[in-house]
This record gives C-alpha cells, structure tokens and sequence, in this order.
RNA sequence: GGAGAGGUGGCCGAGUGGUUGAAGGCGCUAGUCUCGAAAACUAGUAUAGGCGUAAGUCUAUCGAGGGUUCGAAUCCCUCCCUCUCCGCCA
C-alpha cells in the first residue's frame, strides 16, 4: 500500500496514477476523509489521555503521602468515560482507512508507457532464432501424447481438467529444467529457500493476493490457508514485520514451488496443452534491496532469466509492460515470452516485477541505515526464472525432429543424463 | 487430540494495581584512558502515530484482542504461539 502521508501530501498524482492502472478512483477520496476524521478524533482522545497520566500520577503522589485524592478520582470518572466512546469511535475509523488503503493500487513509474492493451507493450528486445527446417513442426501436445511423457487425460481423472502428469522422461526432463535453473540462480547469488506452499490470511495480504484477488487462489478453508498461487507469496513474506540491517541488503532469495491457480475467467482461452494450467513448477527469484538501487536490481534480473532462456537456445522477446497491464501493486514489469515453435505463437515464461516499497509496507519489512536513523521501507522485485510448462512446451516444440522424437540441448544433458526423447 | 508450563526491550532477566517505556546485566555506539588494543570509566542505545518549519512535545505499545479500575506489564475473559509429557503418525 502507499504511505497515507504520501497521499496526503500529492492527492493529485496518485488519482492520476490510480488512472492510468484503470482502477477506481474513489479509495482514494475515501482514504483522505477518514484520515481527516482520524486524526480529529486521535487530536482530542489524546489530549484527554494526557491529562488522565498527568491526575494518575498526582493521585498516586497524595495516595503515598495519605492524603485524600477522592475529588480528583470523581473527576476522572467522567473523562474516563469520554476517552471510552473517543477510542470506540476511532477503532471502526482505522479499519476503514486501512481498507481503503489496501484498495489503491501502487503507482505506475515514470518510465512505464500508458495504455490498457497488449498493443500498448512495448517490444524491448527480441533474441534467438526460430528453428529451420524443412518438416511441419508438431504442437507440444501432439508430441507429448506420441511420446507417453505428459498425460493430461489421467491427470483430469485424478484431479480435473489442468493437472497434468509429467511421466518417464517427461519428468526428467521438467526435474532436469527445476535443477538447471536453480543451478544457475544460486551462481548469480541467490539463496535457495524450500517454502511453505500454503500460506496465511497475513502473507496472502502482504503481497497482494488479499483482500481482492481471494478467488484466483484456492483456499484450504478449514484451516484458513491458502495454496501459493507463486513462490513470490511465501518467500517475499519471509521477513515480514523484521528490521534488517542496511549491510544485509540485497537480500536474494530463489525458489522452487509448485504453483496453485485456480485461472477464474480464463476458461477457453490458450487452455490447449501446457498453455494454461492450474497446477505448475515454477522457480521464482525474489529480492529485497534498498530503495534506490530497485530499478537496476530490475534490469539485472531481467538479465538473470534472459540468461535461462539464452542457454537453452530458445527464440524469446522482451515486453515493457505498459500501466494498464501491471498488475495492482507493480510499479514496472517486464514480460519475457518465447515462441512456440509448433503453434506460432509467443508464451508469457516470466513476469519480472519492481513493487517499489508497496509489498514492503503491506509486510512492515524495513532496514535501518548503515549509521543509524529510522528504519526505511525496502523495496521488493520478483521474477520468474522461470515457469515451467511453457518452457517445456516450448523445448519440445523447438527441438522435434522430423521423426518425431525431441533432442535434449546441450546444457541440460548433465542434468537429464540423456540427450533424446522417444 | 489429552495434560501441564510459559510468552516482558537486540539478548538474558526483575517486576502481582500507582511518576514502570519498564530495575539490573549482556550486547551495540560514541567519548575518556592507551603507541595501539583489552580492561576500566562516562554517556547514549525501541517502534509507531498526532501536533510543530524545527527544537520539541503528547499518545500508544510488556504475545494478540476484549473487560474491571480514577489508574493495568501486574486482576478477569477469549484467542494465538512456544516448551514438556502422553496418544497418533510420514
């Protein structure tokens, strides 16, 4: 969320802001009012308080000395009683005010281009080469099913439509992927972290998923708990509510999840194969960095999982994403997308993220500055480096041969122990 | 799941209704001393919010929430978490 002080002090740049992400206005009057109603309240609830400490300490004085103190006993009854209904009328205020706070989006930055369609991306980069040959090139799910190493008809007997079950070298194949990638994240200086995949109502609102976006996760209602829908939810929540020291930053964390998604709305569209499912591994990149270095930690991951997709020799480009596709707490994102050889098409792998330090003070996750002085709110990135079914779409579709088997490439032949399928 | 014990500042630990934001110790920071270091000594050392240009000042916070009281770290209730034992279990 946004710092209220922050809001108070340029109303106009966040309406323009909460504009431009196409998103409701209105949280941010609100938010305004009852902060005024506020900090009225709070201005008389505490000069009353004040003046009880200061009587409290002077019947205490003439208690200990055995004077009689009844009269200013009687005189506090009343203000007592006005500090109760004071506080009873500011509880429900604060609730409020933290709600609406929680309904405005962070802000789009300076460099993110307007709009509110894909055509309003902007194209950054666009690297490696499509594959040449001389045979019709097969779609993943064609080539999965001649092969018996993906089965998506068991997985919907077992679970439902969108749970795939990776089988023989299939699953290999995807382990080998998990193991490179982490591999190559724990080089570039992150920490590998095995986290919890169902998190609390407090992790799910520090990054963003609560209190709007409930019915894209599934929940474990009984419980309370909800399946991570990304491995950014429980490891960026790993220090909520901590002060770290200035020294310690950047923090680099990577993980590998499954992720849960339960895709509401989005029946129909690239449901085919691997395109879309509710179920996948994904190995995420997450850091936490001193505010004014975020947006070059940004362009270095960007690099971190270009670098994945460079190794494995897949054609791929870079999005800027423009402010009515960010999500409601980025400030700037970055879609990488590699193509699908067999269906001719781009595939998102990877969403890379600054958040500035609106996750951060959802999570209360500060550092205090090398020297002393108040703690300051970190800044918080995430990427994906990278999701897992589309790359594996992706590799099958690009490295096919005309007989219909699938060469391994080069950098994952450690990792598979074989260089063919079929 | 059953029984018991406990949650106080960065850490340890005192404190059972009255100047206790909280003794004492450790740690940390600065200073004195020293060629330097250690030791010793002195001082400082939480977070959030309101008002204020600022200095500052006020309020809140002893796991969380509620209650009793003129006044709660201290008394009562609910919840959460940790530890020990029993049961169950990968």
């Amino acid at each position: 969320m946004l710092d209220i002080k922050y809001i108070r002090d340029h109303a106009g740049a966040v309406r323009a802001g909460v504009r431009l992400k196409g998103e409701d206005e209105s949280s941010v009057d609100e938010a305004l009012a009852l902060d005024e109603g506020r900090r009225g309240i709070l201005q008389k609830v505490e000069t009353l308080k004040s003046r009880r400490n200061t009587v409290s300490a002077e019947v205490a004085r003439m208690k200990s000395k055995g004077e009689d103190a009844s009269a200013l006993i009687a005189e506090m009854r009343s203000v007592a009683e006005e500090i109760r209904g004071l506080d009873a009328a500011l509880a429900p205020v604060e609730e409020k005010l933290r709600a609406a706070l929680l309904l405005i989006p962070n802000m789009p930055h300076a460099s993110v281009p307007a709009g509110n369609t894909p055509a309003d991306n902007q194209v950054v980069a666009t690297r490696g080469e499509e594959p040449s040959v001389d045979f019709k090139l097969k779609p993943h799910w064609e080539l999965m099913e001649d092969l018996a190493i993906i089965d998506f008809a068991r997985g919907t007997k077992i679970t439902g439509a969108g749970f795939p079950v990776y089988v023989g070298r299939g699953a290999q194949l995807e382990r080998a992927l998990v193991n490179f990638f982490l591999d190559e994240a724990r080089t570039r200086g992150y920490t590998e972290m095995s986290p919890p995949l169902m998190v609390n109502v407090a992790s799910a609102t520090g990054t963003g998923q609560l209190p709007d976006k409930e019915d894209q996760m599934y929940v474990v209602a009984r419980d309370e708990l909800f399946l991570v829908p990304t491995a950014e939810v429980p490891v960026t929540n790993y220090y909520r509510d901590e002060i770290l020291a200035e020294k310690q930053l950047p923090v680099r964390f990577c993980a590998s999840t499954p992720c849960f998604r339960r895709e509401a709305g989005s029946y129909g569209r690239d449901v085919r194969g691997l395109n879309r499912v509710h179920q996948f591994n994904k190995v995420e990149l997450v850091r936490l960095v001193h505010p004014d270095r975020s947006y070059g930690d940004l362009e270095e991951m960007r690099a971190d999982a270009e670098l994945l997709i460079q190794k494995l020799g897949l054609r791929y480009r870079v999005l800027l994403m423009c402010a009515g596709d960010l999500g409601f707490t980025q400030a700037k994102k970055y879609d990488l997308e590699v193509w699908s050889a067999g269906q001719s098409k781009w595939l998102e792998v990877s969403s890379i993220s600054n958040f500035e330090s609106y996750q951060a003070r959802r999570m209360n996750i500060r550092f205090r500055p090398d020297g002393g002085g108040k703690p300051e709110i970190v800044h918080t990135l995430n990427g994906s480096a990278l999701a897992l079914p589309r790359m594996v779409a992706a590799l099958l579709e690009h490295y096919q041969t005309p007989e219909g088997k699938v060469l391994v490439p080069a950098a994952l032949h450690r990792y598979t122990g074989f260089e063919i399928i079929g």
